[in-house]
DNA sequence: GGGCATTGATGCCGGCAGGGCATCGATGGC
DNA sequence: GCCATCGATGCCCTGCCGGCATCAATGCCC
């Protein structure tokens, strides 16, 4: 009785491989394993009922059904967004839904916004550093604390909320692990863990580059889960930048986090989307504002 | 790192629900059960992140939000069927996909379609008489070999192939399973069962009604499967009618298939949509009609 | 006003799809 | 001719979807 509808899952998973012609890239991009996008293609193909792609193991083509799909795909896609943004943008004023980062305390910005409209109902809603933009930007989340960076084009406009002082996770037995802080070139030698698909900016932040004191940071395994680094830095093979809060999260025997010294501190900021949405989201900015200056 | 990317399933149970505004008749019609589509319904407002209806036992209405996505889904589902027939439609000339029912035979129409056109690659798909409109209209399947009766309003051309005897389901016991045909006014007392959502014209089908002597179906179980009917008939519960080809199919023991007389057979027609597709269909079409006639 | 029918929600369970890891086979490049 | 690259395949495991049985809320009717 299963319909073959089209799935939008496996239509993102199309549109990620026609776009880079590559499976393995896409699969990085999409965060899933190759193998895993190989299959859902190849369903994808067969709901449909042709194929869209020409695979050698050398290159990979689309084929005209492919084409289409991939010209009709992406408006498909894009109104799939829009739906669910007007859909939300229907539902009135009455409703903010605010995201955070692991580690960001947000329960001063709730207090602060109910006192001033205690009348709005409060969601909250876990973002990531890879889909804050996404979240923002299509009404998932109306107002988010998140870390910066931000990619200019994402249209967020901004107010700094805090700073955050950078930690560095070592194994229990490095020589460091005992200090009260650390200088950022004392590390210079060690292999900083980096997420597998980071943009340049994200990895620029989470191996700390550049260095006020003109150290270089080594190249570390390139890892795609906080259990990974901490599996890593236990094993000794490297070393991981993080925020201090969110260390509270992951507290481990035989990992230690020691404070660095000589870098900058990290930033948080409240971000929300030019297009302003819903008169909450300006309430909401603003009584953090007030809240932060009083 | 699962997506929160609208689900076009679940968008679909719920224009199912939004058109009807009762969960009980949407489930009815979308094949599945009534938990299911609550459940799915739940989901589908969580990933949006707002609530699409007011539910009261006695009634349920739409949000803001309901109405929007109603509006905007309609058109998104409608997109995403075009897209998927775009793609086939940009495949080529050189391949082709034959639908057909339960019983019917395909292979003589593949054999003399295979001497018109071997270049052409042909696919089958298997069609329930409750969805092959769908899918001659959008394209998934090309030309396909099904039953009468189909709604005009389905924009189809058809050829006739064969005529097909109707037989009764018996139970093993039953004192006429042992005829080597019996005529319909014979079964006027049985409970014919039928399909629980079938259109007046499908229930007309297996219930033989009218019959050319007049006398009147009675109304059995309503049912949802071929092995449900079977298991009824075995019971004793009501009878059934089918094709005589359908049988092959399933052959039981304690079930006897016999011959109805003094009624009308059924209709095995090669069907197409007035828009024709590819001109591997009107070759196929014509492939037939000639072997037909030779 | 109390039983009753209607209707959506919930608990529980089984089957399957989707994803991960390890590995294979094919294909160019050096 | 060896090797690196890259998509496909085998195997497993988890989570989701759907089904059945049942519950809870709400009008209706006598």
């Amino acid at each position: 009785m299963h319909e073959p509808l089209l799935d939008l899952r496996k239509l993102r998973y199309f549109l990620a491989v026609a776009e880079r012609l590559h499976f393995g890239r896409a699969a990085l991009d999409l965060r899933i394993s190759q193998p895993a996008l190989s299959r859902q293609v190849r369903q994808l193909e067969h709901d449909i009922g042709t194929d869209l792609f020409v695979r050698t193991s050398r290159e990979v083509t689309l084929t005209p059904a492919g084409e289409q799909l991939l010209e009709d795909g992406r408006h498909l896609l894009a109104a799939a967004r829009r739906a669910g943004e007007r859909a939300r943008r229907a539902a009135g004023q009455d409703r903010l839904t605010v995201g955070f980062m692991l580690g960001v305390q947000v329960d001063p910005l709730l207090a602060a916004f109910a006192a001033a409209r205690p009348d709005v109902t409060v969601r909250l809603e876990r973002l990531r550093w890879w889909n804050h933009g996404e979240s923002l930007q299509d009404g998932r989340v109306d107002v988010a604390a998140i870390r910066l960076p931000v990619r200019s084009d994402e249209g967020l406009r901004m107010l700094t909320l805090d700073q955050e002082r950078l930690v560095v996770a070592l194994p229990a037995g490095h020589p460091l692990a005992g200090e009260a802080s650390v200088p950022v070139g004392a590390l210079s030698g060690e292999p900083v863990l980096r997420y597998a698909d980071a943009g340049s900016a994200w990895n620029a932040f989470w191996t700390v580059d550049p260095r006020p004191d003109g150290t270089q940071p080594a190249s570390g395994p390139e890892v795609r889960d906080m259990e990974e680094i901490l599996a890593y830095v236990r094993a000794g093979r490297g070393v991981a930048f993080l925020p201090q809060p969110v260390t509270a999260a992951f507290r481990r025997p035989h990992i230690a986090y020691v404070p660095v010294s000589g870098v900058p501190p990290g930033t948080v900021v409240l971000a929300w989307p030019v297009t302003e949405r819903s008169g909450p989201t300006r309430d909401f900015v603003e009584a953090v504002r007030a809240a932060g200056a009083g």
